[in-house]
DNA sequence: GGTAGACCTGGACGC
DNA sequence: GCGTCCAGGTCTACC
């Protein structure tokens, strides 16, 4: 079956899918040629479906297979949880219109971050993106979806995000042994406890109405979760209050305005300090000099 | 409040 | 092949 949703306007599909890496992960795929991004989705009955998404004018198109209503409300509500389609970027757009560096940024419609369909699977993945390189966080993510995430079929290898008691249920030696996080083990295991166990409503962040703030430290309460990690979460729940400062954000402060020297977190906050709960779309969206190499 | 060192994996490199 | 080195955030201990 297909049915298209509306975003709030300006809506730019490519956008949000090249909004970071997350379309590279699983058990995201993106399809070049067909520009479909795919998720593998399982619902909460644990029905597991495949979500194909494309552009559709100012939304998105979703193919899937035939679901009852109430599947088909939860796959709504969660293309537009990951593609952000109610959400409102006019006073960044009107913030941001005298500054060069962010001028595009109203008309490829930018500020929407991909999401994935649960702020488990996102706090999981951004874990996975901390201490390591891009191509080992693939890598960890893929092994998490095949070891243990539920299959489509049964047959092919599509699996859905595992839900956090299939991990909580498993062992930290198994997620080092099999899964290949290393040290990570531990707090990713601790995090599926506490939220398979109920004493931690994880979800509940996606609609808190705590200041910012607050919000930060629940996040820094979660073992793994560091500043950087806070910062990158923060941006995903669409709190724009807190740079995400790695070493790959050292670097394009540091040729942007340092001529190539090294930098510290002080002259990223510094060089974004005027942009205010803006500060971190301007980052993320600035028209960097640098591109790598 | 700031900082040094340990934590792991996987890729690059030299032999 | 094998061994060594390095990149990458978070956490803890220490000053």
């Amino acid at each position: 079956m297909k049915f298209t949703l509306p975003a709030r306007k300006p809506f730019n599909f490519s956008s949000v899918v090249n909004s970071h890496g997350w379309r590279q992960l699983a058990p995201f795929s993106y399809d070049e040629n067909t520009n479909a991004l795919s998720h593998i989705l399982r619902l909460s009955n644990g029905r597991v479906i495949e979500l194909k998404m494309r552009a559709a004018g100012d939304g998105v198109n979703v193919e899937t297979d035939k679901l009852n209503r109430k599947e088909q409300n939860e796959a709504a509500n969660a293309v537009t949880w990951m593609f952000g389609l109610d959400m409102d970027f006019s006073d960044f757009y009107n913030a941001s219109r005298a500054e060069p560096k962010l001028a595009h940024a109203k008309k490829q419609a930018l500020g929407r971050v991909l999401r994935s369909p649960t702020l488990f699977e996102d706090v999981i993945k951004t874990i996975l993106t901390t201490n390591t390189l891009w191509g080992a966080t693939k890598n960890m993510t893929r092994k998490l979806v095949d070891e243990f995430g539920m299959s489509l079929d049964g047959k092919t290898g599509k699996r859905a995000f595992p839900d956090p008691a299939s991990i909580a249920a498993s062992r930290p030696e198994v997620l080092k042994e099999a899964v290949r996080v290393g040290y990570r083990a531990p707090a990713i295991h601790q995090l599926a406890v506490r939220v398979a166990s109920g004493k931690f409503d994880l979800e509940a962040l996606k609609h808190s109405s705590l200041p910012t703030l607050e919000l930060r430290k629940e996040l820094l309460s979660i073992n793994g979760v560091g500043p950087y990690a806070a910062a990158n979460l923060l941006m995903i729940l669409g709190r724009h209050d807190f740079i995400p400062i790695d070493s790959w954000a050292l670097k394009l402060v540091s040729h942007e305005w340092y001529e190539g020297k090294p930098v510290t977190a002080k002259e990223v906050e510094k060089r974004f300090a005027k942009w205010g709960e803006y500060k971190g779309l301007a980052f993320w969206f600035w028209d960097w000099k640098y591109t790598g190499g």
